[in-house]
DNA sequence: GACTGTGAAGCCATTCACAGCT
DNA sequence: AGCTGTGAATGGCTTCACAGTC
């Protein structure tokens, strides 16, 4: 198992590949080559095969790959053999569906922490939370080992929020404000930008119109 | 103006370039070099020159960019100079939060239909719209002019909303389904994957306290 | 002197094509 | 025969470096 650095493009489809096995390990499917991976998720055989190379030998030449055990290693690679504790600033509609959101549960992933400092939102509840105050936040960290924060502030609010995470301890950030943060580099920050992609829609539907219209 | 093919990372940028822009004319900031724009939005110089390269001449050597203009010319490459309507399916508590998310409004989305075919769903309001059942789709769309929809139900829905949404009309979706989709290729379609960043996350702290602990 | 626009170079990711197993 | 694993080839995006312009 060489460690060449791995392209982020492998890591997130490497997600969607551990996902994909998921599937067909609850649908009883034991083998699986890589043409048919490919096929279920959009991509080319050669690319699933090298995405895995990156990181072992998983399959067995002639047949395919075990279902079961490759899900296994793409799960562990991405860290997802354990369970990890999130904390989350800003209770608007937002932040409260990404609470609720079942995708995160299902992929290890739990919310123990939710923050706001607007007051008429502290104290509300969003399941079995309760929204706190930021300066409860300090002691959340250290007592649940958060080292994951999901920012789902008003734009104006996130980099201050960043901040104060970060003072806490908080090693990496999904940021959902439209904003590119100012950290510094041994964080890990990705951002969710909700309307950059609808952006590429309509920037390739103005091409399509151009032609068509 | 040639037309090269644009990489898609090219146009994720322009989003953010144009975002970028807004901000600094709210500022009253008038002129601005490509290095300021990098810096600002955490690229390089040269990236920002190639880019707007893409689509034309913007600036003007030895002096930089007219913030104005050049926020004008970029909402008008992504098709950001008029007004988009767009319909989305699944008023669960994702659904609710995209369709009072403000980011889509101040770039010219408006989400003017949700639907679900939950019947304790429909006919809840949110905000001055009313949850729809499906079969009111293909009149909407119509008289909308319709061309974007959002899916936000849940994955085992995802891809029989799609294929009803393009059967009637649908040019575009933006996905939030963790699920490839399986659609014709004259189809738009980008997911927004809520796990997979988080996964990117966890992928590289499992590097890190690998070297850490 | 400052900054844009761009061809060339460099780098990185994907695809190809085939050797190696079963 | 079928499918993996991988070096080589390709393709595409980013960076470099400098000519062009104000």
């Amino acid at each position: 198992m060489k460690t060449l650095r791995v392209p982020e493009a492998t890591v997130t489809r490497l997600s969607i590949y551990s996902r994909f096995l998921e599937r067909l390990d609850r649908n009883g499917v034991t083998s699986v080559s890589s043409g048919e991976i490919a096929d279920g998720v959009g991509v080319s055989p050669a690319q699933v095969r090298k995405d895995l190379a990156y990181f072992g030998e998983f399959g067995t030449r002639g047949v395919g790959y075990n279902v079961k055990d490759l899900m296994r290693y793409t799960l562990k690679i991405l860290g997802l053999d354990r369970h990890w504790n999130l904390i989350l600033v800003g209770a608007g509609n937002l932040g409260y569906a990404l609470c609720t959101y079942r995708g995160f549960n299902e992929r290890g992933f739990s919310i123990i922490g939710v923050f706001d400092n607007d007051l008429t939102k502290i104290g509300k509840r969003i399941n079995e939370l309760e929204v706190l105050p930021m300066e409860k936040m300090p002691d959340l960290i250290k007592e649940y080992g958060v080292r994951i924060g999901i920012i789902a502030t008003p734009t104006r609010a996130a980099q201050e929020v960043a901040d104060f995470m970060i003072k806490n301890g908080i090693q990496a950030i999904l940021n959902f404000a439209p904003l590119p943060l100012n950290l510094p580099e041994y964080i890990e920050v990705r951002n969710v930008d909700l309307s950059v992609k609808l952006e590429i829609l309509t920037f390739n539907l103005g091409f399509k119109s151009a032609q068509t219209m």
